[in-house]
DNA sequence: GTAACTGCAAATTCTTTGCACATAT
DNA sequence: ATATGTGCAAAGAATTTGCAGTTAC
């Protein structure tokens, strides 16, 4: 029902080639808790298959971009990849004090978008918000020492 | 009034020194129509005066940016500069077709931004939202050739 | 069997840094 | 006078690419 369980079909039926290296990416995506960068997949991956490679990483994220099974996310220059959710987007929180990022789901955005296209005539397919800022626990710590 | 006025104040208060390089690229930002990467910035500067370089773009731009009187977003892994906005924010509508971007001001992102304080306790300090779609033109193009 | 994919190394692109010289204060 | 800033060249980090060999179909 998810996407979660047809990653291989996808692949399948859009002509692409069912790889162990691209299983990896797709695995190591669904076990992860949080977004991960092409090289944190990248080494998770070698720990079992020494052989696998950054390029290959890379490689294999655009494919999976591009069925929109996945979702990249660019941080501060960086790229950092998810598993892309089904209806609804989400959105990160970025702490610039600690560096911890928030995750955020959510219909927020639905009436910014449709605002955009109403005045631009712009469709828009999908949106990167990151909210720079402070988190709950560095904001209680300015608090306590101000 | 706007901070247009304040550039070399600004940097005078500040304790840096007020240098042609950096007056430059606060000049060729206040002329420019729409965001530009450093290295349109650079390359516009070295018209009139070929020994600048791109290193002092990037050291000028991080001065102007922690003096808040320059923004930078980043798109597709590449910084864009452009005059930071008084009090509103502003964001970026990217056509993923023909590569156009368009600003878009406004206080769409104000209630968003709220939810989101109430909802994790996060302090946002800034936003950047950058909504990837079609323009008004190339959908008017994709809706002639179907 | 063959077109697609991988591994490796080298190339690209954007950005930062070290250091000798120049300059704003 | 001197701390700051600049120019140049070289280093870094993230990502992409060329190509010979491998593999899924």
């Amino acid at each position: 029902m998810t996407s979660r369980a047809s990653a291989t079909e996808a692949l399948h039926t859009s002509g692409y080639r069912l790889t162990m290296q691209r299983q990896f990416v797709w695995d190591t995506l669904r076990q992860a808790t949080e977004h991960l960068s092409a090289e944190q997949i990248c080494s998770r991956i070698r720990r079992r298959f020494p052989r696998f490679n950054l390029a290959t990483t890379y490689r294999s994220l655009e494919v999976l971009e591009e069925l929109s099974l996945v979702k990249q996310t660019r941080i501060g220059g960086r790229g950092y990849y998810e598993l892309a959710q089904d209806g609804q987007d989400h959105y990160h929180l970025l702490c610039d004090q600690c560096g911890s990022t928030v995750d955020i789901e959510g219909d927020h955005m639905v009436p910014v978008l449709h605002h955009i296209t109403q005045d631009h005539g712009f469709v828009a397919s999908a949106a990167d918000l990151v909210v720079h800022g402070r988190c709950a626990k560095c904001q209680a710590r300015a608090d306590r020492v101000p």
